[in-house]
DNA sequence: GAACAGAGGTTAACAGTGTTAAGTAAACTT
DNA sequence: AAGTTTACTTAACACTGTTAACCTCTGTTC
């Protein structure tokens, strides 16, 4: 296996295990047997390996909304499932799915350009799900790329305060979901208000 | 002045104006004109100081919605005006805002306890609000504790996805905002559907 | 075959980090 | 006056990301 390889899946295992504070060069770099400079031969900085464990993330995270996808069900009821899956998803592989949202901006001042196809055909995706929703005219809303990126930074919000541990010990993590769903939904679907 | 009030405004110029990665014990202590190791003497470790900054900031957040409540105005309306100052003024005071959401789980185990009743009674002003509405039967929620969370987390969500870079190029900033708020506020308010 | 170029690694070092242990000097207490 | 406490200091430890310089093996070209 090439050493870019090992590095990236090294770097992964660290990550999972203990959370990107313990992920260091030295450390990776021991554990593949070589020396940490020799890191900076396959990646340019920690930024430029983060980022591509950010990349393998979000893959995964697509992976795991996409198999959940059911062409038979409605619209609504296949965005439920996909707001499920991806809190669900998050609250299972918290470490990773940190990363995702880790990397600051002053850090990576030219984040998209060419990268990130894959990042986006995830939203795509979501935005797929809409479109045909907005067609079939069962949800209410403008442009279907927007409601996705809106869908999917409520979905992370939702994801953020319990990983961040920001939820009030009196609320039940399962019920604070829950409708957190109900309301993230009931915000995409038609009203049918009567006149 | 006390030192350990130096310390805490030092840290929040340094935090304001060179992020967070900028901000280290030693650049603190070199600015209050003492060395690095008194701040030792008044805050635990460095996450202490972070958490101290941490309920400031969010002193400051429910100050700026407090200053928009008007109790003239419906609930909706209310709800609408204070997601908006929410995210106006997260995107205004970046760094300041990003402290709330940044210490991460693993550096702080025992969050809540005695301390953060500030922050609680930031939730409980949205609370409030929702409560409200709920009485009056514009607003659809169970619990209104939970749903203040909800929309919390769900601003926080937008916000998010804005602060690091992730929204996409195709998509203008303004019109993801009016569109997520639109999405939110739909989200909470009663659906007439017509048996 | 000899000379060269480059790939893929090395060690040593720099400048920085959070944090602790031990020491000091002034102020308060008895 | 002696002792204790308070608020600080310096020195050091064990790390961090990153760079410069060096080495060694491989493949190519004359």
């Amino acid at each position: 296996m090439s050493l870019r390889k090992e590095i990236l899946e090294v770097s992964k295992e660290i990550l999972i295990k203990d959370g990107f504070g313990k992920m260091s060069m030295r450390k990776i770099a021991g554990r593949c047997g070589v020396s940490a400079t020799s890191i900076y031969l396959h990646f340019k900085n920690k930024d430029d390996l983060l980022l591509a464990l950010i990349e393998e993330s979000i893959e995964n995270l697509k992976q795991a909304l996409m198999e959940v996808l059911d062409p038979a069900k409605s619209m609504i009821d296949q965005l439920e499932v996909l707001a499920r899956t991806y809190i669900s998803y998050a609250l299972e592989h918290p470490q990773e799915y940190e990363v995702i949202y880790m990397v600051r901006p002053e850090e990576m001042p030219k984040y998209p350009k060419e990268k990130f196809r894959d990042v986006r055909s995830a939203y795509e995706l979501l935005a797929d799900i809409i479109r045909k929703g907005k067609r079939e005219e069962s949800l209410d809303v403008e442009s279907s790329l927007i409601s996705a990126y809106t869908l999917w930074a409520q979905l992370h919000g939702v994801v953020s305060v319990i990983l961040n541990k920001r939820l009030d010990t009196r609320i039940p993590q399962d019920q604070f979901i829950e409708q957190a769903i109900d309301h993230i939904i009931k915000g995409f679907v038609i009203q049918k208000t009567p006149a």
